[in-house]
DNA sequence: CCATACTATATCCGTTACGGATATACTGTC
DNA sequence: GACAGTATATCCGTAACGGATATAGTATGG
């Protein structure tokens, strides 16, 4: 029955925050992305992934960071590292902080995409959408 | 060849813009909607369109209206009423002013729901949107 | 008949979000 | 050894939003 916070109050979700959460849920659920992004892999993963039409300086990044940690949408996870690259230098860089979502946030992004969804069904239906079904 | 500014660097839209272009847009293009809608209308239609997720007090309506005049994504349209309706009271208010989607408006609205589309296909892809394509 | 609600717009102002600049520092490359 | 890339942090100005307030006409209901 306890359900902590509505996630509706924090709809619509702005661009930015939408696309920092799409970026760490991304897939797989394996011990990879379990362990969450770090905050400069977030923003190249969602300029990837938008193909360069969303950046984000550092100023949107970290505060965005900040904001979404105090809202409960993400939350730091503890570096475990050194168990799997006993001598990588590059790969365990101890500025890095790590973050995933966190339940509600995962929650949050359903209930924002259902309703992206809807949006983008209904602009379709009114023919505001001229091609097809993208790939 | 001209193309005046470039639609593009008005993306990603904020939810407010969106939904007031996509209630001036609203499907038909017949006399009802080529004379555009007037703010409160707007607002209303956002309301019923969204089922009352997404709502915009004055501020917010009437700020973004401005703006989006002065960005080009909408204009005002004379009231050529009287023609209609003669005896017509509430059909006629004399405050309301009227605005109707922009051609450079209506291409922003476009890219932005192509963009929409994508993100969605891809949350879809990676199985984060649960339930099936909604009606 | 008067209070309340709805329509319709406008402005003010506080808060939040964003975006660029700047700073620090380490690593790898030419 | 300058330069680009990685990585985070903070500052600060601007834009966007959201509620409050104002005005005013119409309509409703007790």
């Amino acid at each position: 029955m306890k359900r902590g916070p509505d996630p509706r109050e924090l709809l619509p979700l702005t661009p930015v925050v939408l696309h920092i959460l799409l970026a760490l849920a991304d897939g797989r659920r394996d011990q990879e992305d379990a362990a969450g992004r770090h905050g400069y892999a977030v923003a190249q993963e969602v300029e990837a992934m938008t193909e360069g039409q969303i950046r984000m300086g550092p100023g949107t990044l970290y505060g965005s960071i900040q904001r979404m940690l105090t809202s409960g949408l993400i939350e730091e996870v503890a570096r475990t590292k050194g168990a799997r690259s006993p001598a990588a230098t590059s790969d365990d860089d101890e500025r890095r902080r790590y973050y995933r979502l966190s339940a509600f946030g995962r929650r949050v992004l359903q209930l924002e995409l259902a309703r992206l969804a809807r949006v983008v069904a209904a602009a379709r239906a009114k023919q505001l959408l001229t091609g097809p079904e993208p790939a």
